[in-house]
DNA sequence: CGGATTTCTTCACTTAAGTGAACGAGTTAT
DNA sequence: ATAACTCGTTCACTTAAGTGAAGAAATCCG
């Protein structure tokens, strides 16, 4: 399980030793079964994810609804947009799937930083490689239709659609789970 | 000029007199008339845009039709994905206006950075700041319907909507010119 | 095991966005 | 000055998404 980490990092920043148990000794992973809620809109969290296996949903509750906006895989970091504001959050974010999770706060990754400068460099590698993907997204996003975004989905993150609930997906698409149905039998249609 | 610039950095980080030289030194001032692209699909390019004055407009070329997917006004950064990626761009960057522009390069800012850490500092915050206006950008965008959309950027960025031609406002918002018009009516409508 | 709940699909109907065409107003260019 | 273009709006029609209800299948839980 720690292979999994240090063989992640190890793409961008080479580790000493002394750095790898500098990381073990913060004792950041954890185990959290399918369905637990790691944080809820109105709470305040100094907790960062970063997901080693499974699955989370990021999620707003609107009109009673939820909206998903976001799923966080296996290598995908999440830092809540609360931890970077300071105010209380604004959505949910709980998990889809049983997932082995780091959950680290800004405390620990503030001294893990002054500890070891290379940490800081990985950090900010990551956070441009994140703006850089979200904002392909984004485009995407807006410049296709529903049933493009589904096919786009297929293609990018075809395991998405196996692991995750149709009504979450199909908010994440931005359209009502029915829609999702009809959409996929027009699919099937056209390639009877 | 110079002080709109200075006032702005002023925000993140105190410069000294040899600093804001430096920066003067750069000549990175420039003026673009309303309607000239700056990058094009398929061109590779190092420039990275900030916009003192007037306002910038990113698109796609799709199936013939400008696809716009966002608009740069004062005192906001834009770094092509293309300058990240080191590949031929996906987009074009044009003037909507007649603009007053900072275009640094890659090399540019390594020299200041490497020169003042100071500006690495204040580059860091600024992504990260731009990072999560920009995932709460796309939250809303995805939990919202074309005329939520629209309203939002009326209390948002209500400048846009007076200075930006309609038909690139409705492809911002993932619509047609034509059914911007009518949401728009239908919104008279209601407040009749 | 069996009842309850969740999930997915289908249906009929409503609402809104896409499409193609047309028109007037404003702008640009020659 | 006038012809050519761009831009925004409107219209009629098509297509797709939203809504509410209902039911089948799968899953969860006592």
């Amino acid at each position: 399980m720690q292979d999994i980490l240090f063989d992640f990092i190890s793409k961008y920043v080479t580790l000493t030793d002394d750095e790898k148990n500098a990381i073990l000794a913060l004792d950041i992973f954890h185990s959290v079964k399918k369905g637990t809620t790691l944080l809820k809109e109105g709470q305040k969290s100094n907790d960062n994810y970063f997901v080693l296996k499974g699955c989370l949903r990021k999620y707003y509750m609107i009109d009673g609804e939820e909206k998903t906006t976001a799923f966080f895989t296996e290598m995908e970091a999440l830092t809540p947009h609360c931890v970077m504001s300071k105010n209380p959050s604004e959505y949910y974010i709980s998990c889809v799937e049983d997932t082995i999770l780091l959950i680290s706060t800004s405390d620990m990754e503030a001294e893990i930083n002054s500890k070891f400068p290379k940490f800081e460099l990985m950090c900010r590698i990551l956070s441009e490689e994140r703006l850089g993907k979200q904002q392909i997204d984004f485009d995407e996003f807006k410049t296709s239709s529903p049933e493009q975004r589904y096919l786009n989905l297929l293609e990018s993150r075809p395991d998405l659609i196996q692991r995750v609930p149709q009504h979450q997906l199909a908010s994440f698409l931005g359209i009502k789970p029915q829609s999702l149905s009809r959409l996929r039998a027009r699919i099937l249609e056209k390639n009877n």
